[in-house]
DNA sequence: GTCTATACTGTGATAGAC
DNA sequence: GTCTATCACAGTATAGAC
């Protein structure tokens, strides 16, 4: 399908694991093409400049995770579990772009186009998660007042995007499965007897720290 | 006693405002020196670099922030409300230097100095906030299994370090009032019956969002 | 202690040949 | 599309006068 991998997709690639392994604003854009074996020219032929190519790198990020975001709410009932699967598979991909999230207040003061591309994607992450709530609510599953369940939506959220920051700074490299668990800790107050029994079983699994 | 305040703290002030308002990264030592009206070069006399700038701050921010930190614990029964004033003072102190946690993974990869500082400001920091559960605990006003409130002690933790930061990138810059209005969401689930009034109340005071 | 002047470095960015 | 060569600049740091 792709024999020679488009030079534009290898300089992605590349950016992306330099910025995740040491931070964007300690890696320059000299680096990431002499990593590649490419000349400083030819990339910036391709992304002029570094802001270019964090913009393309958020774009493919939400492109993504765009399909868990956005599915209708399925009708069917789920097993918990199956929701804190669910939760597994966008804190991977929030992983793999952790480098975004690491600075993100300074990276979109230098781009407004990028602070308001985050927060719409802030915006739909959020009705996604209030959606899960909802359902969960629906069903007796859990409980809560309008307001304490949307701050729970803000707190995850918060939690989110910040919790592979506050492993990496500890120096625990904990990795997604603590955030998981994290979450977890977050939700549980609000559930059902049976549904806390039930997350606390698996909490066994995630739990690391 | 200190009518022409020593140049030394002036850059200091200055740099910090700067830092707060803009971003560590995006403010250079040169603009600092021209902000106050001095040569980058005698800049240079004070700190010699702007490593040995940030260390300094964050050095004076530890010092603001001890004796918070590290008072006995009180013999006596407060209020719920001491509690959260308590809280919001060690709040203030953190907003004051905000800058520090707006990159504070990027700082500390590239200062390995900080990073050590950091840590073990935090492990104070989680010290603390143990050991006001603890009281909480003891006179049963709080519930909750050890592990439990070890997770909240970190959840805590994550949400004083980043609150204002997340408050930024959605731009609502919301203040103080909102961090504490979150940590209170946090902890009143494990709170008793009594306790979860007086806070539910205190509460309305703080809200914003 | 404070200043001016200057050198050094890394990085972002462009032009033009292949 | 890819390369080499080069420019322009900001930020860091130092030397030396006052």
């Amino acid at each position: 399908m792709h024999p020679p991998m488009r030079t534009r997709d290898r300089i992605l690639d590349c950016a992306l694991h330099c910025f995740n392994a040491r931070g964007e604003p300690n890696v320059s854009t000299l680096e990431v093409a002499t990593e590649l074996g490419i000349s400083p020219g030819n990339l910036y032929y391709h992304f002029r400049g570094k802001e270019a190519l964090v913009l393309a790198l958020f774009e493919r990020f939400r492109h993504d995770l765009a399909p868990l975001l956005e599915p209708p709410p399925t009708e069917a009932r789920l097993t918990i579990e199956d929701y804190w699967l669910f939760l597994e598979l966008i804190v991977e991909r929030l992983a793999n772009y952790r480098f975004l999230f690491q600075d993100l207040a300074n990276l979109a003061a230098r781009m407004p186009a990028l602070a308001r591309g985050v927060r719409a994607w802030l915006k739909q992450l959020k009705r996604c998660l209030a959606t899960l709530l909802g359902q969960l609510q629906d069903q007796a599953r859990l409980h809560g007042e309008p307001p304490v369940l949307a701050q729970l939506v803000e707190q995850i959220t918060l939690t989110l995007l910040f919790a592979l920051d506050y492993q990496r700074i500890l120096g625990q490299q904990g990795g997604i499965e603590q955030v998981i668990y994290q979450v977890m800790m977050l939700v549980t107050p609000h559930l059902s007897e049976e549904s806390q029994r039930d997350t606390a079983d698996l909490a066994l699994r995630y739990r690391t720290g």
